[in-house]
DNA sequence: CGGCTACTATGACCGCTGTCATAGTCGACC
DNA sequence: GGTCGACTATGACAGCGGTCATAGTAGCCG
């Protein structure tokens, strides 16, 4: 959530994730989208011909870069990288942001999944790339640690999964108590699957 | 789910979660319900005086006592009671609806969480009592099981919050990859709470 | 200047929403 | 039968949704 001075059509992108991520995609209307913008209403159909789908469509992708982006400044700000340390990173946006903000807001990528009855079936792929545009650097990340390649892709998705479910219990429930509580719960699991050689092998065979 | 010939009243919240799971709450009508239902038209206003906000609230208490219920099945249905036999069994629910009927649901607790700008705060503190009313059984289960009071509550919020993301995700992508993929990383984790007397005391305060 | 392109500005259209108002039906009870 | 209550049936209303159509402005190029 950075520079606002950027181009008419950049802002309204960015506004319409901010939106979304409060409202939802259906109680977000295109006029509102601009209003929260300052962009001027007839620039909606020229930037974006193909009406409320693309705009949504994109500002999910911006919202899946944007994750994943943040990724690599929660390493850089970690002097010993951890697997509970990098989700211990990526729950902390969600407590400072609540603890500042209030709870009005989710994660935008969740909002598109759930309520992509209006828009076509296009948002729902929009809203799969950018879990996997997410998850990538999640996972090369766990990788540099000391993961093996096999169980990255895999802890890197239980991560996204259990942010994402904390992040709405959260919300319903006004506070960011499951967030750190997942937090806690989980570092261990991840901080053990480091360095380990066959064991992670082991434990996944014993399925 | 289950029996369809209830009362007009019944079937109309059921109908409202039922469509609120597939597309949101904003994205939901009033007469939708109703026909869905098989419900008059003129039911609505009889029955939910309150409006859209009360239909909505019922249907995502509905939900909440639906998934507490669904926890005391699958504990009887688990021959050997463990942790993560308990949680493959929530995520098998999801796995088995998206092989047989597509991946057009998810939780109508998220969908109200997300969306839930339309009717009011009401609407999420519905989803907050939902999630506790889900929440405590799982915790029951938990410590009957083995695992000490303190922590039965924060690991059934750990797999409430991991099951609801991966739902999320795997609806996404259309793939029951996620809800899978959750359950062997997580499984151990769960398991090795149980019956571990200090040594959870231990991992928690390592903190 | 003319012409072109990028962008902005409105206004209108149609469909759908939740809600209210009114009238109608049905069945029980005295 | 008469009356009351629960329930059903429509219709209308006001508002907002996305989208199309049309006209206008600004700036650059030749």
């Amino acid at each position: 959530m950075t520079q606002a001075r950027r181009g008419p059509r950049e802002r309204m992108v960015f506004s319409a994730a901010q939106l979304i991520r409060r409202q939802g995609v259906t109680a977000t209307g295109m006029r509102e989208v601009a209003a929260h913008a300052d962009a001027p209403r007839g620039s909606l159909q020229h930037y974006f011909p193909g009406g409320k789908e693309q705009l949504v469509n994109e500002a999910v992708a911006w919202a899946g870069r944007y994750a994943a982006r943040r990724v690599a400044r929660f390493l850089a700000g970690l002097d010993r990288p951890t697997p509970s340390g990098l989700f211990a990173a990526m729950a902390a946006q969600w407590t400072d942001e609540y603890a500042a903000d209030g709870f009005t807001a989710g994660c935008p990528v969740a909002a598109a999944t759930v309520d992509c009855a209006t828009s076509g079936d296009s948002t729902r792929e929009a809203a799969a790339t950018a879990f996997a545009t997410w998850r990538g650097p999640v996972a090369e990340a766990l990788t540099g640690m000391g993961v093996p390649p096999v169980r990255a892709d895999s802890l890197a998705t239980l991560m996204i999964s259990t942010l994402e479910g904390a992040i709405l219990m959260a919300r319903a429930e006004r506070d960011v108590r499951p967030l750190t509580t997942v937090v806690e719960e989980l570092g261990p699991l991840l901080d053990a699957a480091t360095g380990e050689g066959r064991a992670g092998e082991a434990i996944a065979a014993a399925d």
